[in-house]
RNA sequence: GGCCCCGUCGUCUAGCCCGGUCUAGGACACCACCCUUUCACGGUGGGGACAUGGGUUCGAAUCCCAUCGGGGUCACCA
């Protein structure tokens, strides 16, 4: 039997970096043992589920280069394509990996079921069932639903056929599993046997009233009708996997092989969550709020283009909205946490530098680099071929950002200039327009940026920061005071004199002669012939042209730039000093 | 609260299964110095951990127990 794994999302969002994670290590599992990945998509909660995810998720596992053998897949066209069994494989075809659209598979197992008195119908209302649960958590008892008097344990009774009639007539029912009174041992590959008593589980729902399986149900028929033989996902799902196996053996399955892997957690130890974004964004407004007692709901609506009532329950804690969490960020100038696959891209990481950093989360290859370090820098290639379950840890980790950064920014600087810049610009178009359109065409002068900007951008968007100063007007006038201050005027304005030489003898460089060495070396003798090395020199021109102490490199800057904006910005600095 | 999982530097981790080679190694972050046209990069060095308490043993980060701590889960969500 080929290993089969799979990843199985509910498409209630964008992919969560935990979910990248589960599913880069499936994929790994499958690619290491010459096996299958599959995606499936949990749709069966139909307030929540929305094509949109599902094609984002499969969107964002594409751009990982997490990309699935068997289940949906977007075509060139947009259209969602399905890969499944061929007749090769041996394998009847799965024709469904929606699970919303297997809705007639799980009915036929879930009678299978009733048929052996291993389930249910149940009549008690939503309401019923929550009163009786809030009475034993406010009595300080576990919650069970009591399994009826008249339901005997694997018969298919008077009183069950009953049941099964009054559903069947279409009174409204969940239907709920007769779950064994015996231990269940979950053998997982990572943590062990785990041990769960006899009358732990309670008779849970397996359909609910809109006639969709429960997860469990759900997954359970999945995976063995998929021949799904190897179940990797995050640890908060070990305590569902008893359910999983008393319902494996009830249907007379085979049990897959799991492993649980650990949690992804915030620094401070909370659960990393979509929430955390209205999280931040709420407590960014409040301390403002605290800080300057003027703002206030009322105000800040207005200011942050946000519907007053909207922010008064988002800042009451009665609704998570992003449309309220987004335009505060913006509002404050804050980045909300990136949480989801997407953020990641949309502020410049590189797809690779995320499958290392989250290949790290939890599993460590457990070799050394020649100089005797430990090798934690691969790509997806390594990881295909190194992956095995035996190295996952047991500790959940925290999600370190700041090394995450760092991990982009040594993947920025592996590229090869050219691959940079082309994926650069890409990237600039998509997420950051007006800056993309400022630098034009030119696939020259996107190099030249790219070359000048590589060595120290930490992700995509740096090297837009750092470019910030070609968007500047020839005219501008607005120069940092503190940098005007050092570099010009101290000394006896020893800067403004360097910067008058440097006008002259940049003035008399022929157009072919604009390029960032003959610049530099132009810079260098200035230096030289002042005496006071190329250090002041730079210096002036910089806040020349950029208005600022800071910028890349002076010979890509100005070539850049080019001659005319480049004089006009040095005319223009010089006018404004002397008056 | 019941049940379940976990516990090595601030963080990710190597080492633990097969006790001695561990005065516990690496990476990120931090600090200092060097390099340097700014900012970065880079280089060198530094501080920094076996949760606690008991066992077992000649010897424990490694094995056992207890305590403490952290997390997960207890839905007609997945």
């Amino acid at each position: 039997m080929p290993i089969v794994t799979r990843f199985a999302p509910s498409p209630t969002g964008h992919l969560h970096i935990g979910g990248a994670r589960s599913a880069l290590f499936c994929w790994a599992f499958a690619r290491k043992n010459g096996g299958r990945f599959m995606l499936r998509i949990e749709d069966t909660d139909a307030a929540r589920s929305s094509l949109e995810s599902a094609r984002g998720i499969i969107e964002d596992l594409h751009w990982l280069g997490i990309v699935n053998d068997l289940g949906p897949y977007i075509a060139r066209d947009g259209s969602i394509g399905q890969h499944d069994w061929d007749a090769a494989s041996g394998r009847p075809p799965v024709g469904e990996f929606f699970q919303a659209k297997r809705v007639p598979i799980y009915n036929q197992y879930l009678e299978q079921l009733v048929r052996a008195g291993r389930a249910y119908p149940a009549f008690e209302s939503n309401e019923e069932i929550e009163a009786q649960r809030k009475a034993a958590v406010a009595a300080k008892q576990t919650y069970r639903y009591p399994r009826p008097s008249e339901i005997e344990y694997g018969k298919f009774n008077a009183a069950l056929e009953a049941r099964w009639r009054r559903a069947l007539a279409g009174e409204r029912h969940v239907v709920r599993f007769a779950a064994p009174h015996e231990e269940i041992v979950v053998h997982d590959q990572v943590l062990g046997d785990v041990k769960y008593a006899p009358g732990e589980m309670d008779d849970f729902v397996i359909r609910k009233a809109d006639g969709f399986p429960i997860y469990h149900f759900a997954v359970v028929i999945d995976d063995e009708t998929m021949g799904v033989t190897h179940v990797m996902r995050a640890q908060e799902h070990l305590n569902n996997t008893p359910r999983h196996v008393a319902l494996q053996k009830a249907l007379g399955f085979r049990t897959p092989f799991y492993a649980h892997m650990p949690l992804i957690i915030n620094m401070d130890n909370s659960k990393m969550s979509k929430r955390d974004k209205a999280k931040f964004a709420r407590k960014a407004a409040k301390d403002a709020m605290a800080k300057d007692r003027s703002i206030t709901a009322a105000t800040l609506a207005p200011a942050a283009g946000i519907d007053e009532k909207l922010l008064a329950q988002f800042l009451a804690g009665e609704n998570d909205s992003l449309e309220v969490a987004q335009p505060l960020a913006r509002y404050f100038k804050l980045a909300l946490p990136e949480i989801e696959v997407w953020d990641f891209r949309q502020n410049g990481y590189l797809p690779e530098a995320i499958t290392n950093f989250v290949a790290l989360l939890g599993w460590n290859p457990g070799l050394k680099t020649p100089d005797g370090k430990d090798l934690e820098k691969f790509d997806m290639k390594f990881l295909a071929e190194h992956f095995g379950i035996e190295r996952i840890g047991k500790t959940s980790s925290k999600f370190d950002r700041a090394k995450l950064l760092s991990f982009n920014a040594d993947a920025i600087n592996a590229l090869p200039d050219e691959e940079f810049a082309a994926r650069w610009r890409a990237w600039c178009e998509e997420f950051e327009s007006d800056f993309a359109k400022a630098v034009g065409p030119s696939e020259g002068r996107w190099l030249a940026l790219a070359r000048a900007v590589k060595p120290r951008a930490k992700t995509l968007r740096d090297g837009v920061r750092a470019s910030a100063f070609l968007l500047r007007s020839d005219a501008a006038r607005d120069f940092d005071p503190a940098a005007i201050e050092k570099n010009l005027k101290a000394n006896g304005g020893q800067g403004l004199g360097l910067l008058r030489t440097v006008e002259e003898r940049l003035g008399s460089l022929a157009p072919a002669e604009w390029t960032p060495a003959l610049i530099h070396s132009l810079i260098e003798q200035v230096g030289q012939q002042a005496g006071t090395g190329m250090g002041p020199v730079s210096q002036a021109i910089r806040v020349a042209i950029s208005g600022a102490a800071v910028s890349p490199p002076l010979g890509e800057s100005l070539a850049v730039l080019g001659p005319v904006s480049a004089m006009a910005r040095i005319r223009t600095c010089l006018e404004q000093q002397a008056v």
